[in-house]
DNA sequence: CAAAGGTAGTTGCACACGCAACTACATTAG
DNA sequence: CTAATGTAGTTGCGTGTGCAACTACCTTTG
């Protein structure tokens, strides 16, 4: 069994039990933990993105989008060319490929996304954006960010919120370092 | 139709979208759209939530518990009595009461839950934690809070953790109000 | 007290998603 | 060039969850 030094080690999540006793030290050390303010803040966190995800969502499905349906339509008008690699896109959304190939059917079928094989990878496909996808992002995206104003920027002073995206990057490079630079162009590195 | 003014009515989510023109403003203001600053930050929220959930899930897991189980145990033991009405447990949980009533079953056919018909009110059963349950959240919290701080608190300065925990609490208190104060004691407010 | 309406919880059904197995192509080793 | 290994994407299968319908109970109104 390795030390608790190992703890550190990121590559493998159960080495954290390595700090757990699960008895002897016995119940004091438990009930302070229930009430431990390192638990609070990511409860806190996770109540307040599924709050949000809720005063979001019944805009968004108001327009026949699922919520994650919104997400790669929004990661793919925001990328050049209106196009992605499934598997980037997948890794974007927090989707299985399987999840992605699914709700890209989803999309294909009623016309807001187009698969284009790759031209630099036999295996691949883009997805691409259709006109009518943008269209329906067109019509969507304003009332969105009218909520996100309403619910979460004007919640918050201007210093406030610069110092909660901050805190949140800072998150964001341990637990997703590869969402953090240069956001990946389009397509491939290939040419245009 | 409302007037723009309406959308600061919150009953109607669908009043945002008297802000969208959907057409005649033209594309420009489309563009700005997919880089506002407000679209990044929401998307910076719910990319760190998931993320930590995905950094927090397996350690959850190893232990044979899914995410969701967990929190109701959670809930459960932080609660005095160990015991929480099903409503208020799928309310806090975000989850629908079927969610709910499938989850509890399959935590109450691994002992680690049990259902009590609840004393003043002949329709409801309170959900409560039994000993084998305590014992697992006993093995599991420690590794889990050991994991929150490496990937969470440790991330950040003090001061950035405060900002951070203060401005999400901002956020909670418009889009869960009911999450706000007193965290609602046990069980009914009747006699112990 | 009786009737009407509201609330708590459970079940039938549909569906989105993850995992594992598979195909097709790419890449590297020999 | 051929063989072995790795990667991209799709399908079969199991499962967790929401919605709608239902039952049982509480609450309010007449």
């Amino acid at each position: 069994m390795p030390e608790l030094a190992d703890i550190t080690n990121p590559d493998v999540d159960a080495t954290a039990d390595a700090a757990a006793p699960a008895d002897g030290t016995g119940l004091g050390a438990f009930e302070a933990l229930l009430h431990d303010e390192r638990l609070t803040a990511a409860g806190l966190l996770f109540e307040v993105a599924a709050g949000l995800e809720a005063a979001l969502g019944s805009q968004i499905d108001g327009h026949g989008l699922a919520l994650s349906e919104f997400e790669v339509l929004l990661r793919l008008v925001r990328s050049p060319g209106g196009q992605l690699r499934m598997s980037d896109l997948a890794r974007q959304v927090n989707l299985s490929s399987s999840g992605l190939t699914r709700l890209a059917d989803r999309l294909e079928a009623r016309g807001l996304l187009e698969r284009r094989a790759c031209p630099t990878d036999g295996r691949g496909s883009n997805a691409l954006v259709t006109a009518e996808g943008r269209t329906v992002m067109a019509a969507v995206l304003p009332g969105h960010v009218a909520l996100v104003e309403r619910w979460l920027t004007s919640a918050l002073e201007p210093a406030q919120l610069q110092a909660l995206t901050g805190a949140l990057r800072a998150v964001r490079a341990g637990v997703r370092p590869d969402a953090e630079a240069g956001a990946r162009t389009g397509v491939a590195p290939g040419p245009a």
